[in-house]
DNA sequence: ACCCGGCGGATGATAACTAC
DNA sequence: GTAGTTATCATCCGCCGGGT
């Protein structure tokens, strides 16, 4: 080089650009990954050039155009993980083919947590060195107190993003801790980070399905959960509208048709259990909300929603009505405007039945309360359909 | 190319607030 | 005290554009 007088980047560019077969044949080996090796510096031989590159003590005047050089690479790889998101069919539900059952399996974030680092683990990578590092208050307790923190904190490096924590495993926590943080039984991730108030996966998800949702509007499986609860619970149509402008939800009126598509879906379930031919028993129930103040000036009328809500439970382990009962059936008919005080009076019978009842109903409770510590869920074996045949409004007027 | 999901905006009602 | 404006709500409608 000092013979032929040529600087580095002349020579570089030779190498890199050259047709001469015994040259280009060391380069390609320069350039090969070799898996077996056990050092990346030793698998792949830029690895070793570029972290001589980023000495920030021989070099430190270059060290910010030696990441300014990464910038486009990370683009790259955020419009991968970009690609991969809005493409993918486990986050893109299709309101008119969703059922209760879709709805249910839906409710299960940790899944989608799983889904989303799998299909986006540069930008999850990214996301997570942005809001698990440790602030200035949590560097001070560390050194105070030597408190363990999560690792590849503090070190936003490139190749941080393949380092990091597992996910903590726990079931319902991110469910819950957006639902009611205060309820939430166990904080399990916050002893996956120690000191934090928010749970970093549940916000980083949340991240990463608004810009999803922004991209691509199919991809809306958490903008759908989110609008769903926010309508359930009351929110102003203003804050709805604003959260939906945000992407953190669909709008108000996609949630009206979610509702819509539900309901439709629990009548079916309805039906084919009624039509199943197995023993069931119905509850109705009236509800009654109030929505606002209609009129005060002339009368005093109230908007209000009136609706009748009708559960019908199946009843698993009762032998199924036949033929030869249909007579037995038929002949009860109209006999209750016969009947007495006497008929429903408990006998000491129905006093043991009930007294039973009750202690297994609190085993039950007991058993479902256990299990629900253990596993995180209930798993009832009753099958209890709901469906809301009939509502309709009014004025009513006090 | 075409279907349809989802969105923005409209609608129609009244309470509450504000400027004059 | 009056007139005008804003807020609020559920529901309806037309249209854009993503996806098949």
């Amino acid at each position: 080089m000092i013979f032929l007088s040529v600087s580095t980047r002349q020579l570089m560019h030779w190498l890199f650009t050259t047709e001469i077969p015994a040259v280009t044949k060391r380069i390609s080996h320069f350039m090969g990954f070799f898996s077996t090796e056990s050092t990346l510096e030793t698998q792949f031989a830029p690895a070793l050039i570029f972290n001589l590159w980023r000495d920030g003590n021989r070099w430190p005047k270059a060290q910010k155009h030696i990441r300014e050089m990464a910038i486009p690479c990370a683009h790259e790889l955020a419009l991968q993980d970009s690609d991969r998101v809005i493409s993918s069919p486990h986050l893109r539900v299709r309101l008119k083919s969703l059922t209760i059952r879709d709805l249910r399996d839906l409710l299960h974030p940790t899944k989608l947590v799983e889904i989303i680092k799998e299909l986006a683990p540069f930008t999850w990578g990214i996301l997570h060195t942005f809001s698990t590092s440790p602030n200035k208050a949590r560097k001070q307790r560390k050194t105070d107190e030597d408190v363990p923190m999560p690792p590849s904190l503090g070190q936003p490096s490139a190749g941080a993003e393949e380092d990091w924590a597992d996910d903590p495993n726990d079931d319902e926590n991110v469910e819950e801790g957006e639902a009611s943080p205060e309820a939430a039984p166990n904080h399990g991730w916050s002893k996956d980070y120690p000191g934090f108030s928010r749970n970093p996966v549940f916000v980083i998800l949340l991240t990463i399905s608004m810009l999803a949702f922004a991209r691509n509007r199919a991809t809306n499986v958490l903008p759908l959960i989110l609008g769903l609860f926010f309508k359930i619970s009351g929110t102003s149509s203003r804050v709805v509208t604003m959260l939906s402008n945000a992407g953190v939800c669909v709008s108000s009126r996609t949630v009206e048709r979610l509702k819509v598509r539900i309901t439709e879906d629990a009548i079916r379930l309805a039906v084919e259990l009624i039509a199943s031919g197995q023993v069931f028993f119905t509850i109705f129930d009236n509800i009654n909300i109030f929505l606002r103040k209609s009129q005060q000036r002339i009368s005093n009328s109230n908007d209000m929603i009136n609706a009748t809500n009708c559960a019908v439970v199946g009843i698993p382990d009762v032998e199924q009505f036949t033929e030869a009962d249909l007579a037995e059936q038929l002949a009860l008919r109209g006999q209750r405007a016969k009947a007495k005080a006497t008929d429903i009076l408990p006998t000491p019978e129905d006093d043991r039945i009930v007294g039973k009842s009750f202690v297994a109903l609190i085993a039950f409770l007991a058993a479902a309360f256990a299990c629900s510590r253990s596993a995180g869920s209930i798993t009832s074996e009753s099958f209890i359909r709901r469906g809301t045949p009939a509502s309709y409004r009014y004025k009513s007027t006090r």
